[in-house]
DNA sequence: GTCTCGTTGCTGTA
DNA sequence: TACAGCAACGAGAC
């Protein structure tokens, strides 16, 4: 019996005990994995089941608003992310009306509702996505307990990543590779390459009865409580259709994926991203990781020569698959505390340069615009998040990178746990790379791409009609250009200064009213941040990186000392530099 | 202990 | 566009 279309009505005038009684059931609990496509847990879960109930909970925690964030959106997400979150869901609702099913929408913390519906509905069978993220780590151990002691079978594969994260370190000696070459070796080719994946499904079982579980319809943004928010115009919209149209686009240009490489992509192109921003797609499970791959083996196939991990396509796959396996095998690993992957590093706290990175205040074009591109569109290309992550950490703010992976983790459509911290470690020199005197220039990183300044000329329409001269460095414009491009620096946009110069010379509290005055020379800072880290390193080696807080604490101390040595030389350099 | 190598730096020079 | 020089780290292999 076909009960998609009763489902309309509300869930307590469904009720029969005895349907759901007399057959079996599943229960296929959608998390991540937002996709008929390879969907081995939606396979099992329709296999030899009379009905099966497609399930996705809404924690309120990860939808609904927060009046207290610092950006339009719930706890833990951004508005862009849930949006994109909401328009998967419906797309997979869509495709499983199409195979005579429905997804079934619950609210509540996922694990009570879970258990309730496993309770409710009498399933044989409960079938999800193995997830290696620590929330659902957590959450799953919940859920199959009661399962298990409920005579509940719980089939949970791994389809989210091409390889099982614990696998590859039982065979790495039990150990995660901190690399990504020896992390190949213990990888090999996936046990599922060669053979075909199942990739569409002609019909699945009923829905049974849903009892007394409230049921909806995939909510909007306004039914979430968002009102009538304006939303933003992005060109990336959620679901397993607009993947594949995407993947499929991608691939078939078989030039480009075989000539791929991920260094060489242009950050500052936005009418055509140098990338195939599939990311957000492969986060949410919109697109199968397994089936990309299988897709990019074929295109290989067919061309004479083309690139190679780390750099080629199938190679950024891999890459996550690496962030994956560490992030797996590592306790703490979103943290530097107790992360034994992790240089312990005596960071600043300052919350007035946190806010002038995240808002797009810091007075360096390339940067703000960067940070704008996150907040309009949840994405940007690999190497600009380069940029901003070195700017905020090790290159010119010196801020822990735990501040900046919370601004990602909110704002990125793509944000994945394991690859955001994994960077964030990367980029910070914290792990996996430790040469800290390379440093992404704030002003000449992107305009070796874009001399004319286009990408900033459009996310900071203000500089728009600066001349390519100087938007890059707008603040070494003459007053003239600054007044005929109508921006003066310094009132329209803000100039960066030697904030402890400034705070020296004038006070902390100037600081504070001056919101338009923003934050460092990149010179002296980018110096200074070199010399705190080559202490921090000796530390840690000296120590065997065993540091303790109060061992952080005397090196902060002790730098900011030797900060305060250097003033003189610092007032030097602003008395030739470029602002007065 | 030594050596090689590492997805993605910058500047100056030819 | 390509390369040297800059300053220089750690994982992994041996």
């Amino acid at each position: 019996m076909q009960l998609s279309l009763s489902l309309s009505k509300p869930a307590q005038h469904l009720k029969n005990p005895l349907m759901a009684a007399s057959g079996s059931g599943s229960i296929m609990w959608f998390r991540k994995g937002l996709r008929i496509h390879d969907n081995p847990a939606l396979e099992y879960a329709s296999k030899g089941s009379d009905f099966v109930y497609p399930v996705f909970v809404i924690d309120p925690h990860y939808m609904e608003p927060d009046p207290k964030a610092f950006s339009p959106g719930s706890r833990l997400a951004g508005l862009n992310r849930i949006r994109f979150l909401l328009e998967s869901l419906v797309d997979l609702d869509t495709s499983l009306k199409k195979l005579g099913s429905r997804l079934l929408i619950l609210k509540g913390e996922p694990g009570q509702v879970l258990i309730r519906c496993l309770k409710e509905w009498g399933v044989k069978k409960l079938c999800f996505e193995y997830d290696t993220d620590p929330y659902y780590q957590a959450l799953d151990i919940r859920v199959k307990e009661y399962a298990s002691a409920a005579g509940i079978e719980v089939f949970s594969p791994v389809s989210h990543t091409l390889f099982n994260p614990a696998d590859i370190i039982q065979r790495n000696g039990g150990k995660p590779p901190l690399t990504y070459q020896s992390f190949l070796k213990p990888a090999g080719q996936p046990s599922w390459a060669s053979s075909p994946l199942l990739t569409s499904i002609s019909s699945l079982p009923p829905v049974g009865d849903v009892g007394s579980c409230e049921i909806s319809e995939v909510p909007s943004i306004k039914d979430l409580g968002y009102g009538d928010i304006e939303q933003e115009w992005i060109p990336f919209r959620g679901g397993e259709s607009e993947a594949l149209k995407r993947l499929k686009e991608s691939i078939s240009d078989k030039e480009w994926v075989a000539n791929f490489e991920k260094p060489k992509g242009n950050p500052s192109a936005f009418v055509k991203p140098a990338t195939t921003v599939l990311s957000p797609y492969l986060k949410f499970g919109c697109l199968s990781s397994r089936y990309f791959y299988q897709c990019l083996q074929d295109v290989y196939k067919n061309v004479q020569k083309h690139t190679s991990p780390p750099v080629s396509l199938a190679g950024q796959l891999l890459w996550r698959d690496f962030f994956y396996t560490v992030a797996f095998g590592t306790p703490n690993f979103d943290r530097m505390e107790g992360n034994k992957l992790c240089k312990q590093i005596p960071w600043n706290d300052d919350d007035e340069l946190l806010a002038a990175w995240r808002e797009a205040r810091t007075g360096y074009p390339w940067i703000d615009a960067i940070m704008v591109q996150l907040r309009k569109w949840g994405w940007m290309h690999h190497l600009a998040r380069h940029s901003v992550a070195c700017f905020l950490t090790r290159g010119d703010l010196f801020l822990h990178w735990e501040r900046g992976r919370d601004v990602f983790e909110r704002l990125l459509i793509d944000s994945d746990w394991a690859i955001n911290n994994g960077n964030w470690l990367w980029l910070s020199c914290s792990s996996f790379f430790y040469q800290y005197n390379r440093i992404y220039s704030p002003i000449s990183f992107g305009k070796k791409y874009d001399p004319n300044g286009d990408y900033i000329r459009h996310f900071l329409p203000v500089l728009k009609d600066m001349p390519k001269e100087y938007i890059y460095e707008p603040w070494t414009a003459p007053p003239g250009i600054q007044r005929k491009a109508k921006c003066i620096i310094g009132r329209d946009y803000p100039k960066p200064v030697d904030l402890p110069c400034i705070c020296m010379q004038l006070g902390v509290i100037l600081i504070f009213t001056l919101m338009l005055v923003s934050v460092v020379y990149h010179d002296s800072a980018s110096k200074e941040c070199k010399r705190k880290l080559a202490e921090a390193y000796a530390l840690n080696q000296k120590l065997n990186g065993q540091l303790s807080q109060e061992d952080l604490d005397n090196l902060r101390r002790k730098l900011e000392q030797d900060e305060d040595l250097e003033p003189k030389i610092r007032r030097q350099r602003q008395k030739v530099g470029h602002l007065t």
